[in-house]
RNA sequence: GCGGACGUGGCGGAAUCAGGCAGACGCGCUGGGUUUAGGUCCCAGUACCCACCAGGGUGUGGGGGUUCGAAUCCCCCCGUCCGCACCA
């Protein structure tokens, strides 16, 4: 620090005295505590409630990047809050999760003490930058108080069924009413008087919206757990650590998400969020309409049912094929070839059990890259009978086909379908064509688009639509097929063997799951002593971790009938639940009666505007999150939603994904990132660490690249009011930008500018002068109101602050101190931006006894002051710009013109021509063509 | 391959919603001043080309179109980023 720095100077030190000294005050008064009752129902229109979603705390810390989104929440909330809104805002922690247990299996330490040591650092780092949070609203997922909920959900969902007719989840014990009644019967059509109690609950389960089903999981040995799909890569590997997954038959909770498809595709209109998340959702979800048709096995009474979307082209099928993991597969193989077999059909193999077999395990140990080079398959010696035109067709295995989307098996239609195309030429099947392509369509190629049927039968002449409806038509009436609509969305796998999650609040008797009663929530963790995850062999079974605890796993209990024996659930839950519905809890953390009272629920959730659609105004966070999260917490708010638990059909009304805050990295010759603090140079002289050349790159801020800066580091240097400046000023919100630290000394001096105009840096006496504005300037101070108010409430602080930098500029000019009036609103405008700042300006302005400037109003311009008597204009002769006059607001366009003709330079371009039209845009622009 | 977003100075970006002065604001850079350490602060300049100035020409990835007027609207192409990916 040079030593002539003027001793008032608005420096690092003094923002972070500043700083200090505001958050505790702020702290003392509780300014940011909202009422904890519902408000006043009338006022709702006044109502705001606005998240960021809450974060992982992760034992690493916070970078640069992780605050954008918080800032930018933070800057609105402030506005709003000066605006006059009732504005409920604060933050929580997803803490549960596989890091925790990975930390406590290289510590020896429980996963709650690092979660909690996790949280508290992430609360420091947090704190520091005065975010405007209700603090005592703040929750964990780790929280027993919160999980408990989390349970209560779980056993909500447990206990529903979707009704498809009603569109909705009822309970399952109006279903079991239903039965008994006679209103609703089985297929094979036994009444519920006869069947045996295991029938029963049989019936009931397989309803259930959580079910337990014996389906294919992802088990990774070496994370010890199952994954969901969502968390496997394309490659066949786990999202988290890149290692293998294998496909094995599990018992696993599942979601029955597929339920509410068509609810959750529809009410995506509702919704203001980003397109491209509401398109990554619909396709997600995946919705087809199709038909399902069964083709029958020669000499099997076993059917084939296939999904296609195009049951129009069924008389173009020249084969079959099923997933290799389809279960008819082993029903239908052949015991040996059929005579005169090919041998590019056979593998090779001796007989169809042993190419199958063969097939299968190559299969497995491609990745799915692989698998998508080439087409391959494998006879099964079977052949099966396409409905109507009676034609006898190979059926095959190959890969080709995926098991987990619609029936797992495709009728091969090589005339209309590309990949089939592809099949059938490595195979040398056969090609009919079913519908007529135009005369220049290659002949090598399917033919996918619109025509008219041929080869069809019954459809010849009938184009693609009409041939679909008439096919239906004929397949019902044969009873081998009908319409059917079909989805990529898969039930949501809720198992997680993992210690770390909430535990399951299920018990299993001899006949299946039995629910814990509400009364008996929460059920808490057990304590363990070997709680690790184990990386395990790959060909382990999974094995949960509360599997280990030997009193825990067998549970003597009364459900109502007298002390039993039961099982425990070992499983818990994934990360996803407990962010299913934080939300919610933030309206009424501390309610042990409900998850929420409904009153407060109706209040904070209730759409301000009527037949709107509800729920958080305000939703911000990253675009990683566009399915999964976003996927599951709108499920289970219809499903609370149809329970009567919630007001609204939709959790978060409006979304926006903060972009994300690149770095540059810096990479030696031989492709290691240095770290990016110590490369000096430039783009022109060239980037070197320790005399060596290296290469600069831009990419995700983190430990890997090397190029992490903290919070911390710009607080030592400028505080936070700088840091929240700069990171609001460097572009749009929703965009991602690349962070430069030599940067952020631009927002600082805005700042001291600022600071100069309105205090003496030598004397740290006030420099407002009680003069009032002179009329330009008055005028620049409402056009900034204007503009920084409508700016604000868009989320474009970027040109927000540079409006409010343009009029310090100009106070700046003036070099005699800011007109008290002036100075006065700028600070109001300034105070959702930097808060501190503004906060320490306002008491120096208005004595240490005035409020807090959180609570002023925010400034309001003029309109009188936004109209001006005169205008300057530019002046266009034949689309180019040639001068500038300066007339009367009011002028009309035979003044405006005779005003620009006027003007030397343009009267030098029109240069006597004769005006063949003229055009005066008011106050914008004259134009004149000659 | 399919879908989505986006291309503006040396850099981040503004103007795009509603066609009307392209480059606000900041970084960087150049020059000057104050101090004197090359730090800080203040002032001026900074898209490119020509010109002493006045001014002129060119310019928003490329090409075409609509219009008195296009960064903005429409069509084609090129490029970048993101998502999905044999979805029958």
């Amino acid at each position: 620090m040079p030593a002539d720095t003027p001793p008032h100077r608005y420096d690092a030190a003094m923002a972070a005295a500043i700083e200090s000294r505001w958050q505790a005050e702020w702290e003392t008064r509780r300014i940011y505590e909202v009422h904890d009752a519902a408000g006043d129902p009338t006022r709702r229109s006044n109502k705001l409630f606005v998240m960021d979603m809450f974060p992982y705390p992760s034992g690493s810390g916070l970078h640069v990047g992780h605050p954008l989104g918080y800032i930018a929440t933070d800057v609105y909330v402030r506005f709003r809050r000066m605006c006059g809104a009732d504005v409920l805002y604060t933050m929580g922690f997803d803490a549960f999760g596989l890091p925790a247990e990975e930390h406590a299996r290289q510590t020896g330490q429980h996963p709650r003490i690092n979660t909690e040591a996790n949280i508290a650092n992430m609360r420091r780092q947090l704190d520091r930058l005065g975010l405007s949070h209700d603090k005592r609203r703040s929750v964990a997922t780790t929280d027993v108080d919160y999980y408990r909920w989390t349970q209560w959900i779980f056993l909500q969902i447990f206990n529903s069924w979707f009704d498809p007719q009603a569109r909705r989840a009822r309970p399952v014990a109006e279903l079991a009413a239903e039965f008994a009644a006679g209103e609703r019967t089985r297929p094979d059509g036994r009444s519920w008087g006869t069947l045996s109690e295991a029938e029963r609950r049989e019936m009931i389960d397989g309803h259930r919206l959580a079910y337990v089903a014996d389906s294919p999981v992802n088990w990774c040995p070496a994370l010890g757990t199952v994954l969901a799909n969502e968390e496997v890569t394309n490659e066949g590997r786990s999202e988290r650590g890149n290692h293998e997954v294998f496909r094995r038959p599990l018992k696993q909770w599942m979601m029955r998400i597929t339920a509410y498809g068509d609810r959750l595709l529809e009410d995506l209109d509702l919704l203001d969020w980003p397109e491209s998340v509401k398109t990554m959702q619909r396709n997600w979800i995946g919705r087809s309409t199709g038909a399902l048709i069964t083709f029958d096995a020669v000499g099997r009474a076993a059917g084939i049912e296939v999904f296609t979307t195009r049951p129009d082209t069924l008389f173009g099928t020249t084969y079959m094929v099923l997933a290799p993991e389809h279960p008819l597969v082993d029903e239908l193989l052949a015991e040996e070839w059929p005579v005169g077999v090919a041998e590019a059909w056979t593998g090779g193999a001796a007989t169809p059990r042993q190419a199958v077999d063969a097939y299968r395990a190559r299969a497995a140990a491609k990745s799915d890259i692989a698998r998508s080079d080439s087409k391959t398959g494998v006879y099964i010696g079977r052949d099966a009978t396409v409905p109507f035109a009676q034609t006898r067709v190979p059926v095959f295995v190959a890969d080709y086909v995926l098991m987990g989307y619609g029936t797992g098996a495709v009728m091969g239609v090589p005339g209309e379908d590309q990949r089939d195309r592809e099949f059938a030429e490595a195979y040398g099947l056969g090609v009919i064509r079913t519908v007529q392509p135009p005369d220049d369509h290659p002949c090598d190629q399917a033919y996918t688009g619109d025509g008219v049927s041929i080869n069809s039968g019954f459809l010849d002449g009938l184009d693609v639509d009409a041939s679909k409806a008439l096919i239906l038509e004929r397949l019902a009436a044969a009873g081998c097929g009908r319409a059917t609509v079909n989805y990529r969305l898969r039930d949501w796998n809720f198992s997680r063997q993992r210690y770390w999650g909430e535990p399951i609040p299920v018990v299993f008797d001899e006949h299946g799951p039995v629910a814990l009663p509400e009364a008996m929530l929460p059920l808490e963790l057990p304590e363990l002593t070997d709680w690790a995850p184990r990386a395990l062999a790959r060909d382990s079974d999974p094995e949960p971790p509360l599997g280990r605890v030997s009193d825990w796993t067998e549970a003597v209990l009364d459900l109502g009938d007298g002390p039993r024996s039961y099982r425990r659930e070992l499983n818990t839950m994934p990360q996803w639940a407990g962010s299913c519905w934080y939300y919610l809890r933030y309206l009424d953390p501390g309610n042990d009666k409900a998850l929420v009272d409904p009153e407060v629920e109706r209040y904070w959730m209730g759409d301000p505007e009527p037949g709107g659609v509800g729920g958080v105004d305000l939703y911000v966070g990253g675009v990683e999150h566009a399915v999964l999260h976003l996927l599951y917490a709108r499920f289970w708010h219809k499903v609370l939603h149809d329970l009567g638990h919630v007001s609204g059909p939709e959790p978060f009304k409006r979304l926006i994904n903060q972009g994300y805050i690149q770095a540059y990295a810096f990479k030696d010759s031989r492709g290691v990132y240095v770290p990016a603090e110590e490369v000096e140079g430039s783009l022109e002289s060239g980037f070197e660490h320790r005399g060596e050349r290296v290469a600069r790159e831009l990419g995700k801020m983190g430990k890997s690249l090397k190029n992490s800066v903290t919070p911390d580091d710009m607080y030592a240097s400028y505080g936070a009011d700088t840091l929240r400046l700069y990171e609001m000023f460097m572009g749009p919100i929703d965009q991602d930008r690349p962070w430069e630290t030599r940067s952020v000394v631009g927002s600082q001096r805005v700042l001291q500018r600022v600071w100069r105009n309105l205090v003496d840096e030598e004397t740290g006496e006030l420099r407002v002068s009680d003069e009032a504005p002179d009329d330009d300037l008055l005028r620049l101070l409402h056009r900034t109101i204007d503009g920084v108010r409508s700016d604000m409430e868009g989320m474009r602080f970027n040109t927000a602050i540079a409006k409010l930098t343009e009029l310090n500029n100009e106070l700046t000019r003036h070099h005699t101190g800011a007109p008290r009036e002036v100075a006065e609103v700028l600070v109001r405008m300034l105070a959702p931006l930097v808060p501190h700042f503004a906060e320490e300006l306002w008491h120096r302005l208005h004595g240490y006894g005035a409020g807090s400037v959180t609570q002023a109003d925010f400034p309001t311009a003029d309109p009188a002051l936004l109209v001006t008597d005169t205008v300057e204009v530019p002046v266009q002769v034949n689309g180019k710009l040639r001068g500038r006059v300066t007339i009367a607001a009011d002028a009309d366009e035979a003044d405006a013109v005779a005003a620009a003709l006027s003007e030397p330079n343009v009267a030098a371009h029109v240069n006597g021509r004769e005006l063949r039209k003229q055009i005066y845009v008011p106050s914008r622009m004259i134009t004149l063509v000659v």
